[in-house]
RNA sequence: GCCCUCGUGGUGAAAUUGGUAGACACAAAGGACUUAAAAUCCUUGCCCUUUUGGGAGUGCCAGUUCGAGUCUGGCCGAGGGCACCA
């Protein structure tokens, strides 16, 4: 046989795909898209893992008559782009545009089915420039504020990060031990949406549970009520939140965060000024925190509690209270509350039980630890006998009745803080006027472009640092100013590209209503599971913010489906220095042994992890590609593991894909010889090799619109085996055309160029359009019915579908196999499940 | 600490959702073709039996059921998320 040549088969396609939109006019349309790439130099494995799902679905859709819209962009602002720029001294627009160009280049040797004229990068002007619009827009909404507040400090990025850029107290990226510093920052207000983005989620079907629940915890709803406690000696109240209002009367504390309002009362205190450095030395690592002991500072003052007239409660300024969550003050209930039970036990505080533990009777000091259960209240005066929750009600009615306070519930999720003091990424258009007053450029001014000539060598903010850059006139007023020198954090630009794609051209507005109207919501959206909280959250947030400002938007979630895909693993190899080896230095001498190649030293072989630079366990797509081809990488990447699972890159699966290509290849040449030999058909052969054709077709279908791509791909496997098999029986070779060309249609979304290729071979007339599936396949096939007795299967029958259980019995009589462990036995009963089992209990 | 998910051969995994466990693939062993190698193809895969057969078996222990990888309860193990959120 002749071997392929993928490469040029692969080459010929390329310039088709790279120019060929998935436009079917009638059809119902259908936005695919996969999490756009930061150009980072080259693509990695999971671009190509990622890019081959989302070209099998576009192409999937696309054939069965969607309408589809499938575009690629570049995530291209960010501080990599910097940091490469002054190691090679060149500026980040030069670097980032030549790792596009590279990478593009990448991209299109997959096959993709990516339509390049809708192509955007985030840093160009033309896209940047609505997105200071869109500022502005939000900015007049009031959805954009600035606050003094304490950030998370990266003091080698020297940049400020969002909460959720912080890892276990270090910088994402930096690693480095992220400080507490107080600045004046700009946010999105997102916290004004945290209810809708909670309750919007239940519409969410199309998205997996895992992520739902991330975003749930993320957001964080709580329901409890704030009361307000008498501070006799300041003449003022102290207000508090609680979710456990029920446990009031076992309160014996107050405490308040180090950085409240009343604590400025100590400020003089050199015993209050000792605690705060103490508190501050404790590791910043959430562990740490986590488990760091219970320190307090006591006041001296004490707060009236309200339902007790005598009681008076000592307060404490601790370090666990947080200044950022509700009033940054508690009262402590140590029975109910772990951290108030370890705070009460340090300071000798009474602890008194409120609610009634069923397994354990102890109380007071001689409790173990705090009960957090539910139960019956006890030593509460009124609220005796209740369970907890109506024990709540009761005594939140109580509240709002003295007016002491009033129910409430509490979000967890913070505003989002946007300012970077970067210059690679978008400028914020504010501009700072000599009144102090803080106004947003004028839109006509936009866009505010980045300067290139900038020295990115120097410490600090390199636009605050440019000698002339933020120096500005104020258009009303034609007074100078100054521009707000923080550019904005690169999550915003990836929160709105998806809205750009449906109108990337238009030069006027970020889009046009009618074509986001048409092409929004995201009809399957795919990535990686790292993007659960935070870019899916912020994407969500902008499409409500969208909304809010332009009433022709209809839209108010951004992805109907999201399907997040594993990551792509190799093992990892160490020489006998305990460096780590690429696999191109590695030889293997057998499966858990390997060898240096250049000097033959042992290396040890570690665990499949997931690829990175770090560990040096990468492998080269673009190298692969070249030897084996394009679609056998795409067909590896979606035989072995099911695609949202961790995939084990491995050489021998990419070789043993591409010798099963090949396979596909020589059946097709087969089928065009085979009409010069005469056949003698037997016409029942010939059916029955067509139903199960059908049925391999259907299973195939359904397997791809369940996301299961190696279920597919075994599919192939037997269908091939199946076909070859049979080309030795007497069927017909017009029948043998007709459905290898089926089977290549089939193969379109994971192996394009070589199912296009072969098609044209087939002279298909109408290749871009998907089998029919026949429905009724498995209604017209036969089953097989499983026979039992006592339980244990005995035989299996193949037999016609929704035979009754008397018809089936005659079967199995005449089966010796089955009809020997029933012979001269009783029948107790029989358990009959049409098409599927029989079941026989006998008396043994 | 709290929440979630998952445990199936040497490996990656299937299993029509309660009905043949291990499809399909990788690796291994044996064989066929070949002077040889490569390529290709076939067979095997736990225990007992020479074979026909029979038995055990989806992390462990119990339960529901004619029947459990699948449902319920408990335990063990792995992974992920949150983390002093009052």
């Amino acid at each position: 046989m002749e071997r392929v040549n993928f490469q040029a088969i692969e080459k010929k396609w390329q310039v088709k795909f790279n120019s060929s939109k998935l436009h079917n006019k009638n059809g119902k349309k259908f936005y695919c898209l996969e999490m756009f790439p930061y150009p980072s130099g080259k693509i990695h494995m999971g671009h190509v893992r990622n890019y081959t799902i989302g070209d099998v679905v576009a192409r999937y859709k696309y054939l069965n008559g969607f309408n589809v819209l499938h575009p690629m962009g570049w995530d291209s602002f960010g501080l990599p782009a910097e940091n490469a720029a002054r190691l090679n001294n060149l500026n980040p627009k030069t670097w980032t545009e030549e790792n596009i160009k590279t990478m593009k280049e990448q991209l299109k040797m997959l096959g993709l089915s990516i339509d390049w004229s809708l192509e955007i990068s985030t840093c160009n002007k033309d896209y940047y420039k609505h997105q200071q619009e869109l500022f502005i827009d939000f900015y007049n909404q009031g959805l954009v504020s600035r606050k003094e507040t304490y950030v998370n400090w990266d003091p080698v990025e020297k940049t400020v990060l969002a909460n959720e850029q912080v890892i276990n107290g270090k910088g994402w990226r930096s690693n480095a031990v992220v400080e507490r510093k107080k600045l004046s920052q700009w946010f999105f207000n997102i916290t004004k949406f945290s209810d809708q983005l909670l309750k919007d989620m239940e519409s969410l079907e199309g998205w997996p549970e895992k992520v739902k629940l991330m975003q749930k915890n993320w957001i964080g709803k709580s329901f409890g009520c704030e009361l307000d406690f008498k501070i006799q000696s300041l003449k003022k109240n102290l207000r508090i939140f609680t979710t456990r209002p029920d446990t009031i009367f076992g309160a014996s504390f107050i405490a308040i965060s180090t950085d409240h309002k009343i604590c400025e009362n100590f400020n003089e205190d050199p015993n209050f000024k000792k605690f705060q450095k103490e508190c501050s030395k404790i590791g910043t690592t959430e562990e740490a925190l986590a488990n760091a002991e219970k320190l307090g500072f006591e006041t001296k003052l004490f707060a009236e509690h309200p339902f007790l007239k005598n009681k008076k409660l000592p307060i404490y300024v601790a370090n666990f209270v947080l200044m950022d969550y509700g009033n940054g003050a508690i009262f402590g209930c140590p029975a109910h509350d772990q951290r108030d039970f370890d705070f009460a036990k340090k300071y000798n505080l009474p602890i008194t039980r409120v609610v009634e533990d069923k397994n354990n009777s102890e109380v007071g000091e001689k409790m173990k630890e705090a009960y957090t259960g539910t139960g019956k209240i006890v030593n509460s005066e009124f609220l005796n006998n209740l369970s907890v929750n109506e024990a709540i009600n009761t005594i939140i009615n109580k509240i709002e009745e003295k007016k002491i306070g009033e129910r409430k519930t509490l979000f967890r999720l913070k505003d989002w803080g946007i300012s970077r003091q970067r210059y690679w990424g978008c400028p914020i258009p504010m501009i700072y006027l000599e009144d102090g007053s803080v106004v947003p450029v004028d839109k006509s001014e936009l866009p505010i472009t980045l300067p290139e000539d900038v020295d990115l060598n120097s410490s600090g903010n390199p636009l605050e640092n440019h000698p002339r850059w933020k120096k500005t006139i104020h258009k009303k007023t034609g007074k100078p100013a100054i521009r707000e020198t923080d550019t904005l954090d690169t999550f915003v630009d990836s929160s709105w590209y998806f809205l750009r794609f449906c109108s990337p051209k238009n030069e006027k507005y970020p889009f046009e209503s009618k074509e986001t109207n048409y092409w929004m919501p995201v009809d399957q959206y795919i990535g990686g599971i790292e993007h659960a909280i935070l870019h899916l959250l912020y994407s969500r947030f902008f499409m409500k913010a969208v909304k809010q400002t332009n009433n022709e938007i209809k839209c108010s979630e951004p992805f109907k489906n999201l399907f997040t895909q594993g990551m792509v693993c190799h093992e990892t190899y160490k020489d006998l220095e305990g460096n780590w080896l690429d696999p191109l230095e590695v030889e293997k001498t057998s499966e858990k042994k390997a060898i240096k190649k250049s000097d033959k030293s042992k290396v040890t072989v570690g665990p499949s992890e997931s690829m990175s630079k770090s560990k040096k366990n990468t492998v080269d797509p673009e190298t692969m590609i070249k030897q084996y081809g394009a679609d056998s990488v795409r067909w590896f990447m979606l035989s072995d593991s099911p695609p949202e699972k961790d995939v084990q890159w491995s050489d021998a699966g990419v070789v043993s894909s591409s010798k099963f290509l090949q396979k596909i290849w020589n059946l097709n040449q087969s089928v065009l010889d085979r009409n010069k030999t005469k056949i003698k058909e037997d016409e029942k052969i010939q059916k029955s090799f067509e139903n199960k054709i059908d049925l391999s077709v259907y299973k195939i279908d359904s397997a791809i619109n369940n996301f299961q791509f190696n279920v597919a791909i075994a599919q192939f496997y037997e269908i091939y085996r199946y076909f070859n098999d049979s080309m030795k029986l007497g069927i017909n070779n017009s029948i043998f055309i007709k459905n290898i060309t089926k089977i290549m249609k089939l193969m379109i979304p994971f192996t394009p160029h070589l199912a296009y290729e072969c098609l044209t071979n087939l002279n298909c007339k109408e290749i871009d359009q998907w089998p029919k599936i026949n429905e009724k396949i498995i209604e017209n096939s036969e089953v097989k019915m499983v026979i039992q007795i006592n339980g244990k299967t005995r035989d299996v029958l193949a037999i016609k579908r929704n035979l009754e259980k008397d018809d089936v019995t005659k079967l199995v009589k005449k089966s010796l196999k089955a009809n020997k462990h029933i012979m001269n036995k009783k029948i107790l009963r029989t358990i009959f499940v049409k098409n599927k089992i029989i079941n026989y209990i006998v008396n043994n």
